[in-house]
DNA sequence: TATAGTTGTAACAAGGATAGTTACAACTAT
DNA sequence: ATAGTTGTAACTATCCTTGTTACAACTATA
């Protein structure tokens, strides 16, 4: 099981806003340009990004932008944004272990620490990566062609 | 999008595995029991386990068992025995970005490496827990009542 | 050797999530 | 008033998960 293409198509998207914002005007059909993917699609994880606070749209005239310097905004923030997982952890757990089960009845309480220390290792490190990284690193290959 | 509950179920069928092992000749109908699941899952993932080498599997007389110390099997062990995510990674990629833009171009560069830090803080962390810790806390909570 | 219990696997179905698409009302700068 | 855009509903195809039935292959043991 894999973490959804929203992921890295909302990265992609804050990216063109970033690069694009001065100079375009950033639409949903402009930016299904650039990631190839469905213009409704993008509509949709702009809104998520949107009700995250990350973006504002303008409705009618249309084109999105950043609210937030892009050191303020990690990789966490894009994921929680756009991957709904708000109750639920990362892992998912077989329904119904047998209570009658001396394994059973306590596979729940011995693996849920266990787990969380899991899900917060990688929520870290996605917190430890912001948009600047990926401005910067996006700026560092564009300079050398 | 969640880590399939085969893993915590392949976690829960290993703990009843050393938990039973000695007493009782342990199925997959016995295994269905504990973790109310159906007999055909529980083989696919005894299946999976045996593959990874994990445990052997008494064909014709029926029964499991598991092949090496507790302390040397890790969750990152029984993640990938289970987690079908062979050559690709964690995160799903959208397919085709615009090879004309100059972000669409490089979005794979700039992200492959932070992606990859992520997966590797999750499995580190993943490789820090043995079956034996799931054991120990077992022991505890059973001793307790 | 015949039997009974078990494993391995195929085949199918239901359910949920993803991703694509069309369509259209609501909105707003010009 | 218009033209371009957003927000959203509705529908589809596809994939993955999980559950289920069915049955051939296997082996201990009676």
């Amino acid at each position: 099981m894999q973490i959804s293409s929203r992921f890295t198509l909302a990265v992609h998207i804050l990216a063109c806003l970033d690069k694009f914002g001065g100079e375009y005007k950033v639409t949903s059909d402009f930016l299904a340009g650039s990631t190839n993917v469905n213009p409704v699609i993008v509509r949709k994880i702009l809104g998520q990004l949107k009700s995250a606070g990350l973006v504002e749209i303008a409705r009618g005239s249309g084109g999105a932008s950043i609210t937030r310097p892009l050191g303020d905004i990690t990789f966490l923030d894009i994921y929680k944004a756009v991957e709904c997982i708000d109750n639920e952890g990362l892992f998912h757990f077989h329904e119904n272990p047998n209570e009658n089960c001396p394994v059973g009845q306590n596979i729940h309480a011995v693996l849920d620490d266990k787990l969380e220390r899991v899900q917060s290792a990688m929520e870290k490190e996605l917190a430890s990566i912001t948009l600047e990284d990926v401005k910067n690193d996006l700026s560092n290959i564009l300079n050398k062609s």
